[in-house]
DNA sequence: CTAGGGTTAG
């Protein structure tokens, strides 16, 4: 490509100098000036094809070959610039501009405060819009439209609101694409009746809205769960002879895939064939990105090879998506399939071979999961995650040497542990046994200033309960309730379990009613964890209590919480409450666990009342 | 000017 490019401005340099001998000087002109036009709009063309670096290197060669800017060019250069993010350019271009001898005009002002407003500097754009006004340049529609678009994007639909009205006042007749911009804001800020408000309104200005109108509007209507309105409008805009175009239908198509309904998805991609409407990459990845999220994994895999058969490419995250389901539904060698796919068309894997690295670890194929990552190693791409990924799989393959190791090489390789890597390590030498290294690890943790986050601390509370240290259980809830830490369910509910495993009844009981004093609703797992340790200590009536609790704060039991407290029951010989509850269990159409039927075997041997009972 | 979107620790 950089090339082609290259020649092309070779050619155009050599139209320029092979001036014949006998031209004369207004000829010469003349010629420079047809040259200028060409390279201009060739400049112009290789903008819109996103070549921006292209254009900068062929603006420092015509400048090498001594062919001076114009104020074309030099306007084109500056939204080059910003669009490449090379920072404090406005002065330097400005001052190019001036060196030229040349003069900047509306355009230079307009590029300039756009490419400020997209960088986020929507208030140094606003400065530059004053001081420009401030020097005698009149703003056009243009550069309103810039400013208004600008505060769009930061977010600040209301802002821009008030503009408009501004721009209104001062004669300046909004068009389309103004409208477009703040409507697009409004939805995005959910404040769809307002968009539908400026809607009508720009309707009565005599402006024409047109399919992106139609789109934005749809898309917030979406988004709100408000299909009916949508597909209203979408109504109305077909009525008016606006035909839905490929945005339009990948908005109702994503839709409906965020409702699980794929099928419903795919039926659309017909409906756009029969209007002439051309499926794009988008369109095929949504439908993917759908099936993977219904853990549809062959499907979204033939999927995914269907458009890559159509020489339609999907993008490294559409192959993400996929890997990670795949690798979740047990596919790991397809998900490896993808990635070699890749590769082969030239499709940069980024944190792909993270994913694919987690999948080996997860089905304990850590000798896959070490070619991964010793591979990332020799590419010099692997970085803190990597290692958190690895150091997690040899753990959960009860490898946790191989953790420690891995730890322990980080710093030579120029990496510093984050908090995942002390939580996964930790967490690690816990389920080892090597409770004294792990909490070691957590004070190398703490004096090495790491962010202690509620995980680290659910991981050791968790760890203190197991090694029955309730005072240090206490002491790091106190501390987390003492750091700026949210509250999180999570850490009662271990604690909780921690105290009953303790014997400590009095203790646990406390700890869910401070949950509720706190604001916390507790969860299906709290509940376990109360209804288990009540059973245990035979305290039958105040785990059915409990039990019947959940019902009325809307938390309903799962079958695993019906074996919990039928357990519990049938262990303590409560015999016609057990088979009230297993009735009731399965009305509700749950199954019994192993266990719990092993236990009804069991007691079967021993009392002939439950046979008759059952 | 409008559409999709990924990874590690409880």
């Amino acid at each position: 490509m950089g090339t082609i490019q290259s020649l092309a401005l070779l050619l155009f340099a050599n139209c320029f100098h092979s001036s014949s001998p006998g031209s004369t000087a207004s000829q010469k002109d003349s010629r420079f000036f047809r040259f200028k036009v060409e390279f201009n709009r060739f400049l112009s063309a290789l903008v819109k094809m996103k070549q921006h670096h292209t254009v900068f290197s062929l603006s420092k060669t015509i400048e090498l070959l001594g062919i001076p800017h114009d104020i074309y060019s030099l306007n084109i250069l500056i939204n080059c610039f910003y669009y490449l993010h090379v920072v404090n350019f406005d002065f330097s271009i400005l001052g190019k501009v001036l060196k030229f001898g040349l003069e900047p005009d509306i355009v230079t002002f307009t590029t300039s405060i756009n490419g400020l407003s997209m960088k986020g500097q929507i208030y140094e754009a606003v400065d530059f819009f004053d001081d420009m006004v401030g020097v005698g340049y009149q703003p056009n529609l243009h550069t309103y439209n810039v400013i208004v678009n600008g505060f769009c994007k930061f977010g600040k639909a209301n802002v821009a609101v008030g503009l408009l009205k501004g721009m209104v006042e001062r004669g300046y007749d909004p068009n389309v694409m103004t409208y477009i911009a703040v409507i697009d804001a409004l939805c995005k800020d959910k404040l769809v009746v307002e968009a539908l408000d400026l809607f009508t309104q720009m309707i009565q200005r005599g402006v024409e809205p047109n399919v992106v109108t139609y789109s934005c509007l749809i898309h917030g209507l979406c988004n709100l769960g408000k299909h009916n309105q949508a597909l209203a409008l979408l109504k109305k805009m077909v009525g008016q002879n606006i035909s839905p175009d490929d945005f339009t239908f990948n908005i109702l198509i994503n839709t409906l895939c965020k409702k699980r309904l794929v099928s419903d998805a795919q039926s659309i991609i017909k409906i756009m064939v029969q209007r002439g409407v051309k499926p794009n990459a988008i369109t095929y990845s949504t439908i993917v990105h759908g099936l993977c999220y219904l853990g549809k994994a062959k499907e979204a895999l033939a999927l995914l090879n269907e458009m890559v058969r159509q020489n339609m490419s999907p993008n490294v995250l559409t192959f993400n998506i996929s890997i990670g389901t795949l690798s979740k539904e047990g596919m790991v060698s397809e998900g490896q399939g993808i990635v070699d796919l890749m590769v082969k068309r030239g499709i940069k894997p980024d944190c792909t071979y993270n994913s694919l690295m987690d999948a080996y670890c997860l089905y304990s194929q850590m000798n896959d999961a070490r070619k991964i990552f010793d591979m990332m190693v020799i590419d010099g791409i692997v970085y803190v995650f990597c290692y958190n990924t690895l150091i997690n799989g040899y753990y959960k393959s009860r490898r946790i040497d191989n953790s420690k190791k891995l730890f322990d090489e980080m710093p030579q390789k120029g990496l510093v542990p984050n908090s995942v890597t002390f939580n996964t390590l930790i967490k690690g030498l816990w389920e080892a046994g090597r409770m004294q290294t792990a909490q070691e690890l957590f004070k190398n943790m703490c004096s090495h200033g790491q962010r202690l986050n509620i995980i680290t601390f659910s991981i050791m509370i968790h760890g203190s309960c197991k090694l029955g240290d309730l005072n240090e259980a206490f002491t790091l809830f106190k501390a987390m309730e003492n750091s700026n830490l949210e509250l999180d369910l999570m850490i009662y509910n271990i604690l909780i379990d921690g105290m009953f495993k303790a014997r400590k009844i009095n203790n646990a009981k406390d700890l869910f009613s401070i949950l509720f004093e706190k604001g916390l609703q507790p969860n299906i797992f709290t509940y376990i964890a109360m209804i288990k340790g009540l059973c245990k200590e035979g305290l039958l009536d105040e785990a059915y209590k409990v039990f019947r609790e959940m019902e009325w704060v809307g938390c309903l039991p799962d079958d695993w919480c019906y074996d919990v407290i039928i357990q519990g029951f049938l262990r303590h010989k409560d015999v016609p409450r057990a088979c009230q509850l297993i009735k009731e269990m399965v009305g509700k159409g749950f199954s019994t666990n192993a266990t719990t039927i092993e236990l009804v075997i069991h007691l079967l041997h021993n009392d002939d009342h439950i046979l008759r009972k059952l």
